[in-house]
DNA sequence: CCTTGACCTTCCTGCGACTGGAACCCTCAT
DNA sequence: ATGAGGGTTCCAGTCGCAGGAAGGTCAAGG
C-alpha cells in the first residue's frame, strides 16, 4: 500500500504519517521506486497512533504506549498510570475552560449587544469590574 | 517603571511583555539607557491583555479588543459577538475533552493495573475493542 | 511516443504564544 | 574594582503538524 491508500483508510492526512516516520514512529519499507510500502504492520501501528492521539495523548505518550503494548511482559499498571496522569491532565484542563466559560458567560449575558459603547465585557477587562453584581 | 516591577505588579513574565511589544500590543517609552519605561498607561494596558488572555482569547483577539476598547463609538454588538465566538470554541473544546474523558475513565476503570500484561487500555487502542462492555 | 494528471519524494517554512539561553550592557553597593 | 542583580538583543526550541516548492514516477489516453 502506498500512502494515499492508508492515509484514506485511516483518516490520516498523509503528512501526519510522513511526520510519524520521521519522529520514529514508524519504519515503513521501500519500494523500488522510493516510494513507502505499509504492511498490515504498519497499518496497525498507524490506527494505534490515530486512536491514542485522538484521546489527546501526546506523541511521547504514544512513543510510550507502543512501546508497553509491543512488550508482552508488561505490567498493566504501567499502562494504567500512563492513562491516568492524562487522564488528570484533560481533568485540569477541563476545569480551566469551565472557568474561563463561567466568567465569559456571565459578561456576555450582561452585555447589551447594541449600538451603544457601553459594555460590561471591556469594563470587566479594562480592571473596572463594576459590572457583575 | 521597569520590566521587572511591571512583571511582578500583574504577574506576567518579563518575557512575555517583551513579546507584547514586539508584536506591538504595546509601545513602551525607552530610558536614556534603553530601558523600557512604563507609565501607568502600559500596565493598564497590560493588564487588560492578562485578563483577556486568561479568558482565552487569542492574542489577535486581543488586539480586536484592544481596538474596540479604545474606539468610544464601538458598538456593544461587536464586543459580545466576539466574545459569543470565543465561548463557543470553549465549548467545543470542552465538549471534546469530556468525550476523552469519557472513553478514557471507562477504559482505565476497566484496567487492573497489576503485574498482568492484560491491558484493555492498549487492546482498545490496538483496534481489539473487546474491552468495554 | 508523448503528454497529462495524479501520485509520490524531500526539504524548508510557518503556525501560537511564548520560554530558555547566550552574550552583552547598566547600576549600585561594598 | 568587583560582584550581584537588574536590563538589552537575538536566536533556537517547544508541539504536532500544514503548506508549498521542486522534482521523480506511473498509468492512461491521443
Amino acid at each position: 500500500m502506498n500512502i494515499g491508500d492508508v492515509s484514506t483508510r485511516l483518516g490520516l492526512p498523509a503528512k501526519t504519517i510522513r511526520y510519524y516516520e520521521d519522529i520514529g514512529l514508524i519504519k515503513p519499507l521501500r519500494s523500488a521506486n522510493g516510494y513507502r510500502s505499509f504492511v498490515a504492520a504498519d497499518v496497525h501501528r498507524l490506527a494505534f497512533l490515530g486512536r491514542a492521539r485522538a484521546l489527546g495523548f501526546s506523541i511521547e505518550d504514544c512513543r510510550t504506549l507502543m512501546a508497553l503494548y509491543r512488550d508482552e511482559s508488561r505490567a498493566s499498571a504501567d499502562v494504567k498510570d500512563l492513562a491516568k496522569e492524562h487522564l488528570g491532565k484533560i481533568e485540569a484542563k477541563i476545569r480551566d475552560l469551565q472557568m474561563m466559560h463561567a466568567t465569559l458567560s456571565e459578561l456576555v449575558e450582561s452585555c447589551a449587544g447594541d449600538n451603544r459603547p457601553d459594555c460590561p465585557i471591556l469594563s470587566d477587562l479594562s480592571g473596572l469590574s463594576a459590572a457583575i453584581g
